[in-house]
DNA sequence: CTGTTGATAGTCGAATTCGACTAGTAGAGT
DNA sequence: ACTCTACTAGTCGAATTCGACTATCAACAG
């Protein structure tokens, strides 16, 4: 394996796709980030195209052929090889055995907290408890919906991300109660040491 | 604001830094990610030079003065600027209120753990189990050893880092649970509908 | 006193990423 | 019949990112 290309996140995803059957990157990216998906992710087409081209250079995946409907462009079709199914695979595998440290945008937020003063930082919390219950409701109706139509095995993402998000909620109403009943002292200008 | 660099998830740990006094590029550098930090972070030191040749063409931070000890390179110590703190405390506000979707290396993973098997996939997931355990106790030693030299507020970032890791191993241990007693159906394959 | 290791400080150029562009098709609206 | 919008499919070049390099100084071993 070389080229930093493939430490991209992007590769399990891409190859992961390829795992239900062949496909063109424009139907990769559609699948990833296209219209109707979520818009806060927005993943960038031409960095797909990239990525195909670098997944393909490996031989982790192959050009299966070639597809032209009407006179648009001919779309080339590529499908996951044998060593890409090992590879990925093998990604899985390390992903889930190993936890890395990870540094999402709220928890960066949270450690300059002080910078806000309690006011502030309560107000703006109050409206992230707020987005989360939303959230959270709207999640546990899609993922009910979704347990009608497929296995649990195939809901299991959601069902991760569901618990997680509620856990978030739960810290985050017990900052409000402490920073609200002042258990949380709040020392000059918040700076940090 | 103008540049796609300027999204750059560090702009925000940088220009927090910042608050705390004058610093140059390469002590920025350290505390982020320098030897004895978190090797898995890693943070590349040109990347921190390129962006703050960036902040400063925006005029968050500027030059305020330069140092030099002997006779090697020159230091530049930059400054944070009011506009600076303006825009630090803008984006704080704006990433404590508004909770964004994110995707975690693990979240991805388990979409697709159905590609391992269950029984691949419970001894990955026992490892990991086990690897969080440990990060666990760890975690709790250096919290409780930090909260008897500084302020709670001081140490809230490490208080929500290890609430979530303790909420996702739960989230892990009934996982396994589920796919030992056969609660969790595993279908043909795996592959995703 | 010579060599080795490691921290300090910064720069350079090649690889990577992404905003913006081209261009054809389908359907809705007037 | 004709414009306007939206989707399909892919490419191009400029901005960004990062691995590898230079060079100085301090500490220590042999």
């Amino acid at each position: 394996m070389s080229g930093r290309a493939l430490d991209n996140p992007l590769v399990v995803p891409i190859l992961g796709l390829l795992l239900e059957g062949p496909k063109h990157p424009y139907e990769v990216w559609r699948e990833l980030a296209g219209p109707g998906r979520d818009p806060t992710v927005a993943v960038n087409r031409a960095s797909v195209y990239d990525l195909v081209k670098a997944l393909a250079a490996e031989n982790w995946i192959a050009v299966h052929g070639t597809a032209r409907a009407g006179n648009r462009p001919t779309r080339t079709v590529y499908a996951l090889t044998p060593a890409g199914h090992d590879e990925l695979v093998r990604r899985l595998d390390e992903q889930l055995r190993t936890p890395r440290r990870e540094f999402p945008q709220f928890l960066t937020a949270v450690g300059y907290v002080g910078a806000l003063g309690p006011e502030a930082a309560v107000a703006a919390l109050t409206e992230r408890a707020a987005a989360l219950r939303a959230r959270i409701a709207e999640d546990e109706a899609r993922l009910a919906a979704a347990r009608r139509r497929v296995p649990e095995l195939f809901v299991i993402e959601a069902d991760y991300a569901l618990h997680m998000v509620r856990s978030e909620l739960v810290w985050v109403d017990d900052l409000i109660r402490r920073i609200r009943t002042g258990g949380l002292a709040w020392p000059e200008s918040g700076d940090r040491p």
